[in-house]
DNA sequence: TTGTAAGCGTTATCAG
DNA sequence: CTGATAACGCTTACAA
């Protein structure tokens, strides 16, 4: 593999030169710079990456911390990141955790080692003050609905979706709700959860622990979520679920049970994916793409506010 | 950032010792190795990727092409190449596509400018020729079901399973059978075009072009199919379908109309995901993880194969 | 066991 | 406009 410096020497000029031409540097005469071309062309050269990183301390890599690549609204951020990273001439270095600290760990560690210029946290396990100590080594986007503002965060503002969400199960007549979780311990369930509790609250409802789900991620979560719901003896009249996917299982079972809906059963999820669409159920959009458009314009500096919160929208359709 | 130098003055020892403890080399003094120890952590050292990167000519980042993640089938490739790329601690860069050749050319330099030891293309749109110029600067696989054998390559043989569907469509009583392809330029779709061809041929049916559907990948364009359908002057008793997604669209949407399935209209499809079994569809499984698996460890010369054949197996359930 | 020194391939400063 | 030359931070012969 040709490098610079054969280069600079066939087509006789110095190392320097050859490095302008390649920047596509002015001030470089039009006789040298063929030269240069014609070297390059003869030696078949290309540059090696690694050394401009180095060279440079920047590598025009962003991270991507991700639990599951199969979970849609995952994928959907990721897209969203692809698609503006390519605007910026980003490549993307995923790094797939499935809520291991430990991977995060080395998704920072792969930041602090400068091979990564900035990281997107797509979700994270990891604790918040852990995060912080790495910001130093480049930018940190959340996307979660954060309310620290030491790192740049981008998400729905999740308490107000989820209390009109269960507002509009409200007026539809219901009062005994349950709600499913994709896993407690996050930043968004927790405003869930908190959501759930005031509008409980509100209406005079206890809270009951055991409606609320947790772990609920798949369209095989929620087709066991209709088949516990069956053999429950108190049974909630409607629940707010997770996401497209859970609510298209939960459907599916129910039809197949013959449960009314949403007469019997009232369904309203989150996301609006394709198959919400396709199968006709209720559920409050998310850009998720937006979001990620949104995560990398942190990193490249072009969105200045610290938390940027992107609309929702209730969609009624045949569910609830 | 202290460097390797610093620490070395701060130990009282040389650089290469302190590159040795880094890299866990046997033959250093016990107390070296500890003085260097502490004088990492007092300088809170970390090592710099890319220059272990340059210094090493290797880089541990192993490159993943693929159209779009949104499309469940390539997301579940990434992931079983995630899975076993753990085990041999390789990051991930992804590029998406689009079916773009220009990024795939992107993907292919980032190979030749050293960034990525290896390239896994899970589809492509580049020419044979032109991929394998590029494989003198490292492994390129092929997640396809290629006949030739200069890139590794693995995949279910997708002429078989295509036939062995068809033939499933026969036994049922079908004869006049249409299929949809994701990308009819494809390598896996020219194979499935080969097999429908034969079958039509050994049943003495005429090869409807108007029956063969292309760029059939979402639940979407299954919506659009049952729609189409029903709108035909020639209607086939039976499909033979891309993926799972399409056929869910199908599924649903001929529910709606009231279509009788699978008397009037049945339907095969091709992955088993989740939704298929949640819906009863009949499909044909392929080990779409494994694919992702059997991938890497064809870059890591773990398989010596030059192609590699997976099994699938008709499921059968209610949609057929 | 340890150290010296020569790479790895660029970029960037500075003088001309 | 151009060229030396010093970084960038690490690995790895080769010697000792």
């Amino acid at each position: 593999m040709a490098n610079i410096r054969e280069i600079a020497g066939l087509a006789g000029v110095s190392v320097s030169t050859v490095s302008r031409v390649l920047n596509n540097h002015p001030y470089v005469r039009d006789e040298k710079r063929q030269a240069v071309h014609q070297a390059m062309e003869r030696l078949d050269y290309h540059r090696n990456l690694p050394a401009i990183h180095l060279s440079k301390g920047t590598t025009n890599l962003l991270g991507v911390v991700l639990p599951s690549i199969e979970i849609p609204y995952f994928g959907n951020i990721v897209e969203g990141i692809a698609e503006e990273g390519l605007k910026h001439d980003l490549q993307l270095v995923l790094i797939q955790t499935n809520y291991n600290v430990e991977k995060e760990l080395e998704a920072l560690e792969l930041l602090r080692g400068s091979l990564i210029d900035g990281l997107i946290f797509t979700s994270r396990a990891a604790s918040l003050k852990i995060i912080k100590e790495y910001n130093p080594h480049g930018p940190i986007i959340l996307c979660e609905d954060s309310d620290q503002t030491d790192l740049p965060s981008v998400s729905i503002p999740h308490e107000k979706a989820f209390m009109d969400g269960l507002d509009y199960l409200l007026t539809k007549g219901h009062t005994k709700i349950a709600c499913t979780l994709g896993r407690k311990q996050g930043t968004n369930s927790h405003k869930r959860i908190k959501a759930y509790q005031t509008i409980m609250d509100k209406i005079n409802q206890p809270v009951r622990e055991q409606w609320i789900f947790d772990k609920c991620l798949t369209i095989e979560d929620g087709i066991h979520l209709t088949e516990n719901w069956c053999r429950m003896t108190e049974r909630p009249t409607a629940f707010l679920v997770t996401n497209d996917q859970v609510a298209a299982g939960m459907v599916l079972t129910a039809k197949e049970k013959g449960i009314h809906m949403p007469e019997e059963l009232a369904i309203l999820s989150f996301d609006n994916q394709q198959i919400a669409k396709a199968m006709h159920i209720s559920t409050i959009d998310i850009p998720i793409k937006q979001m990620g458009k949104k995560a990398v314009q942190f990193i490249q500096n072009t969105e200045k506010r610290s938390k940027v919160s992107l609309p929702f929208q209730l969609i009624e359709r045949a569910t609830v």
